[in-house]
DNA sequence: AATGAATGAGGATTCATTCAT
DNA sequence: GATGAATGAATCCTCATTCAT
């Protein structure tokens, strides 16, 4: 018998390898061999365990909103109270993680991918359902208007995110409060 | 004999076809083979006059960008109330000219580029200076925290313009009112 | 303890499968992979038992003789007169089987492979050998020239072969009346 | 001004080397670069004079055919008598230059080919219709039967031609004489 | 001013084959 | 006996860019 089960192991090691070198390129220019040799193999058998290169890419994006929606379901967990949800949706919208320089890329890339390739749009379609759906179940106990504010929520918070992550107009930090500030004005309006 | 000021014409020409490429490509893969072709030239005269396809995006950004600032002013002299001044900007940032695909895709290449062209991102940052810039001014008369609502409101249009250029899951009719919500809400705070 | 007898099994299987994937590709790109795939094992055993490439074509092309060598032989000794030992070679030459796609694939495999590989021109050579001699012994008994009509004969048929196989300009049908004809033509001279 | 017309002698110093690396190679595993080389200028030219592989091999087996045309037509405006314009197909099709590598290899390739490719499919039905038309029209005045005659004497060429240029059972020149024989043969009858 | 000509460098992908288990 | 693992080498093709005219 062969060796066995290296193909988990293998997809993992191109997955991150990805990341990290769209971290490292800070742009979409990256090539299946530059993956391969940082994940230490070929390229052939990058193609072998993934079938191509928008395959990898795909994995790749898929592995960071997996991580995200992690971090997120911890932050919900940990949040008591309905206010304390919307909180922390926001807190893990703009914690580090998200503002490392694979994560900023791995979202550059989604963004300029979405618009030709189906399921990178679909995987985008995704995250900015999950987000809305649950900003708008925490915001339910506590306002009239828990769609509309939370697609108003959503926005924002891509917009900010998109701002300090590109910008640095504004960090990370400030734009975590403007979001909480909105979510303040939004929730006391009778 | 040479013709003469031809240099600007080929310029517009190059600047316009790439617009066009972008749009009907739908995506940043436009070759300057393409750009050329469609602007009437061979591919030698466009690297001459631009020096590389680097520079020719950017001045096709810049267009872009200059298009939209145009819009913007328009929309600006037409208002009289300070308030009619921020919802002319609301409304100029979700008009049909952005949501036509050269302008999504030159956005997204925007974004995506941003992070390894300097130029790319002094450009971005510029017309994010520029909007905020606009905004505070036209709320400071209204409100007594210009600064922090504009960020907010600019950060909040960025973000239902993302949703709304690719997703689909909003109009862009549907974002122009919940940016203007938004506007009003910011408004009425005591 | 080992499996005793895999060998002959495995060979077949492999062998079937070329010829299969022959059929369903329509020419000679057929990898390795495709057809030990096809005969359900792995691409290392398919090697393990041929050794290469080559000679699992060149068995397969083996068979592909081997089966219409004995279709030959069943037609002949049905035959009970010189000429319809003659006839009943023609005949087998335009046979349904002669013209299945696996068939048709595998000759013009041949005659491309033949001005290269050395095993493969020794395959055809034998073919067309044996329908030669076939021929002249068959018409030995009705002709003063067995060995002249025989080789005229034999290309008559390979060359009718070639473009009812190849440009469906001639069904199979009118092909085998032709060279029948010529037979009959061949043998009324004085 | 650019240095102008080179595209001809691209094209053809490309057709030429196709034609050649055939020869040599005596198959079809011949790639781009192995022609560019030959031809004395870079894969990248190739492919911008003729957009791909097969296009150039298309073009290479188009020349092979035009010059046998060619050869074939001097022959017949040479011939006097009908008798003389079939004879002169006849030793058109086993010419030297027939039997040359490049023209085996040639013929072999667009067999194989014409299963798959329809363009390679379409020029071998172009040749077998023309050398068919030939023959029947220079046998019209001697027999009651020139279709049915011309399609066996065409391919009774190809077959002949077949098993001389790979089997070597036959020389040209015997084959040459063998199709003449049936030439006169279908000519003698009643 | 303008362009046809030309290419080097690279990129995705494929495949026959080998090897350790 | 059998196979998953792994790769080197090759192939087609693309493209930004340069150059001579």
């Amino acid at each position: 018998m062969p060796k066995l089960g290296m193909e988990p192991i293998r997809r993992t090691a191109l997955v991150q390898a990805t990341i990290a070198e769209l971290a490292s390129k800070g742009s979409l220019d990256v090539t299946v061999g530059q993956i391969a040799k940082r994940a230490g193999m070929s390229t052939a058998l990058a193609h072998h365990y993934f079938g191509g290169k928008d395959q990898i890419f795909l994995a790749a994006m898929r592995q960071i909103l997996r991580d995200f929606g992690t971090e997120v379901r911890q932050g919900l967990t940990r949040a008591t109270t309905p206010k304390a949800r919307a909180v922390s949706l926001i807190e893990a919208s703009f914690s580090d993680t998200c503002f490392s320089p694979q994560t900023v890329s791995a979202w550059m890339t989604l963004y300029a991918q979405a618009q030709t390739n189906r399921e990178m749009l679909r995987l985008l379609q995704l995250y900015q359902r999950r987000l809305k759906s649950n900003l708008s179940h925490a915001l339910r106990p506590l306002t009239d208007h828990p769609e509309a504010h939370a697609e108003t929520l959503a926005a924002l918070i891509d917009g900010l995110y998109l701002r300090a992550a590109l910008s640095r107009s504004q960090s990370p930090d400030a734009a975590r409060r403007t979001a909480l500030q909105t979510l303040n004005l939004l929730l006391e309006e009778r």
